[in-house]
DNA sequence: TAGATTGTTAATCGATTAACAATC
DNA sequence: TAGATTGTTAATCGATTAACAATC
């Protein structure tokens, strides 16, 4: 099918030319140029045409990119113009610092259930919902229809709830976690452990 | 320089085989091969022996990796045999989780400071730690000598304070704000969106 | 010794860049 | 029209993989 065509890398850079098309739309910007583009995100004006010209032309020679029409195309393209429910699982400081993030709005997704093994928060409220058991996560994943989720356990616990978030059907998981996770082929994982960030800047240091 | 040599693809790689050796370490093994290292972390044997190789011969024939001796290999590699001083500015939900996280002892970092530009934060405790004014930023963190930061201010604010941290002396940025920052060369971000993170998976679910 | 696994080379594969005709 | 900028092609550059001699 056409979706295996288009290289992964391309697609994790579509989110970053979004989010600085969004920028120029809060500062009024009607149209930008692959040119401009390029320099607010890092990336050369050849590479973002050559990325878009992946999905269909959205530019006009000349003027370059209508930024609300380039919006509407990668909100289509990354399957945001839609709003997915996730499920954040782990109720420490990270995972009560996603259930509360503001960020989400307007991005595509939305919170709908948030998890945790410790009884003296389960049936507690974190932000506006009352925490879940962990233990019951494949029934109440799987009623809702998440596709979703936010991994914030301990490492230990980790992989084990990967398993059960992928019995519930979820598909894609963003992981804080600081470990590797074995998922099957269909599962997508993004690791967004802070250690791992910073030490990939350490050896640059004196 | 020799640094120089080394791409950077490879160098973000070797904190996730170091994360897993380490996991190996606290499961009492004492020696991998390129062939399971690479099947923890989803990489190809291939691909570990060619990257480690660029830092020396650190394996034995028929025998394979020694996990400790790798791991400080790794750790002399990434400068993280020593410990550096973290400034996280932004005492929100996200900079309040950092400032609290367990997972940077024994991964070479440590909170020193912490900051917000919040009079009702300011002089305040977050953790062991009182929070600074965000206006003291190049005083403080020039002094302390500190090069590593974690920026978790809103978007609005980012690009100013990173400039601050610049200014500072921070080489090393890592970015949770949800925006491409602008620094000079010499200085690195890594980022932490997590709505990118959701966004580049979004593109394969139906 | 026989089996296993490294480090490295050469081949393959994929991604980026440069250049430019097309055209707004 | 003249200037600007696209979409695309071909060339370049870089990264990954396969294969194997060396050797533990």
């Amino acid at each position: 099918m056409a979706k295996n065509d288009i290289p992964d890398i391309i697609i994790g850079r579509l989110p970053i030319y979004l989010r600085a098309l969004r920028h120029m739309q809060a500062e009024a910007k009607l149209t930008t140029s692959s040119q401009e583009l390029g320099s607010t995100v890092g990336i050369s004006a050849a590479q973002i045409r050559k990325d878009l010209s992946q999905f269909g032309e959205f530019g006009k020679q000349g003027t370059g990119y209508d930024i609300a029409f380039l919006v509407n195309k990668l909100r289509g393209i990354l399957k945001i113009e839609r709003v997915w429910d996730v499920a954040v699982v782990g109720m420490g400081d990270m995972g009560h610092a996603l259930a509360r993030y503001q960020g989400f709005t307007d991005r595509g997704f939305r919170v709908a259930m948030v998890f945790d093994n410790d009884p003296a928060k389960i049936g507690g409220q974190v932000e506006n919902y009352v925490v879940l058991d962990t233990r019951d996560i494949v029934t109440s994943i799987r009623q809702s229809g998440i596709k979703v989720a936010m991994l914030c356990v301990p490492a230990l616990a980790a992989q084990e709830v990967t398993n059960l978030l992928v019995e519930a059907g979820v598909k894609a998981i963003l992981n804080y976690a600081p470990l590797s996770l074995s998922v099957p082929p269909g599962v997508r994982v993004q690791y967004l452990d802070p250690s791992i960030g910073l030490q990939r800047m350490t050896y640059y240091l004196d």
